[in-house]
DNA sequence: TTGCTTCTCCCTGTTTACAGGGAGTCTTAT
DNA sequence: ATAAGACTCCCTGTAAACAGGGAGAAGCAA
């Protein structure tokens, strides 16, 4: 037998964590080394305690840093880790953008718990992994005419946005107002409004609701 | 020792039920006879299939019927039924709109998985049972001077919005603003804004964002 | 008839958003 | 070294949204 697989996890439900580690540990291959609460907490965990972990399962909505904000740190820090995305989104456009910023693999919480230990295996055994349903609409996005149709404006603007605009907007969509994204972010009222009208020429959009629907159809929130 | 409690699980991430099957089967007292992955699966199972359990684990937020229509769907029938609620939302208005349809316990997934256990005992001896960040909140609304009895959650105040309420809030998503909207429905800048507070009130958000998120969410948009 | 709801419109304010500028610091890439 | 972009903050205004009232007309049901 080779050696173990070490797994972190990293989900806002603390239920979902037992549960994962109560399947997992049927399995004699795979230790669970630590678990996370919020995406701070994950950083905290690789960042300052220098912790290693063959596989982390990363859910996307957390508080404090979602999952995309973890893998983005993870980016811009030179720290390469495997990840698996274990989340209830099954969007394409949300599958592509985790794609494209490094993850492995990517399953949804339909799918069967064994699921989950077969994905850790392969992606610590340097393979990707995805579940059918995943599977399915990446191969739709391949072999379909690419994406939905009428936003290729949108689509092309989604990475023209910087990513104090995008904390904005975030924030925006949570019906926040400029002050309570100010203090939020810890920035000037100014600033905020300055992103603001950053946001609605970049987007072309008249308002706050444009900025919120357009976070919506490009699956920012 | 006594017989056994039978216990039913809704909810629509397979992964969760498989956990939360996972941390109850360590206590022998207890039973997993059956689980659903949406609310009509949960109806057909306890109508047409007979099927009887002392306890029902429940999700809200799930396809085809949610929480909120399971337990009117068995008051409307007369079925009496242990129900604990099992959820992300700690929303003060949310568990008191689950209490009024006569749940008897509601924890969060963010318990830990042996509160679970203790809830399903509790309630199936007939007590109430509350995870302690539901009690919080449960306690500051008793203790605070604020009483939102009397509306019921977003998702199913969507039934008691008028139908020109429901024209402007279409409206509001498409980015118009207020003179716009009375000059497309041929009324004035003042009613407008009066359908707008109600909007607001009636849907418990903040601003226009929080309505276009709603309208969104609920696919009036 | 009485009561309820909806739809309409008005009043007085305050707060927020939006428009259109400028400008300094910092990092990164050429 | 210079240029470009990102982030920060400031200014002056106007427009719109929000908050909390009141109130009349029409329709419908008990």
């Amino acid at each position: 037998m080779n050696k173990k697989i070490y797994v972190h996890i990293a989900d806002d439900h603390k239920i979902l964590i037992e549960g994962i580690i109560a399947v997992i540990n049927t399995d004699k291959e795979i230790e669970i080394k630590g678990y996370s609460l919020t995406g701070k907490e994950v950083i905290d965990w690789f960042d300052e305690k220098r912790n290693k972990a063959d596989v982390l399962i990363l859910d996307i909505t957390m508080p404090l840093l979602d999952g995309f904000e973890v893998l983005k740190h993870f980016n811009k820090n030179g720290i390469k880790q495997n990840v698996i995305i274990l989340s209830s989104y099954d969007d394409i456009k949300i599958v592509q953008e985790m794609l494209s910023l490094g993850c492995k693999g990517y399953i949804t919480k339909n799918s069967a718990g064994e699921h989950i230990v077969d994905a850790i295996k392969a992606v610590a055994s340097g393979e990707q992994y995805f579940s059918s349903d995943i599977q399915q609409i990446l191969l739709k996005s391949f072999a379909g005419q690419q994406v939905p149709v009428g936003d290729a404006p949108n689509k092309f603007m989604i990475g023209t946005l910087t990513d104090r605009e995008l904390d904005v907007l975030k924030l925006i969509t949570k019906q926040y107002n400029s002050p309570e994204i100010a203090d939020t972010l810890n920035i000037g009222i100014s600033t905020v409004e300055t992103h603001r009208k950053n946001l609605l020429r970049k987007l072309k959009v008249k308002n706050s609701v444009g900025l919120a629907m357009y976070a919506v159809k490009n699956s920012i929130v």
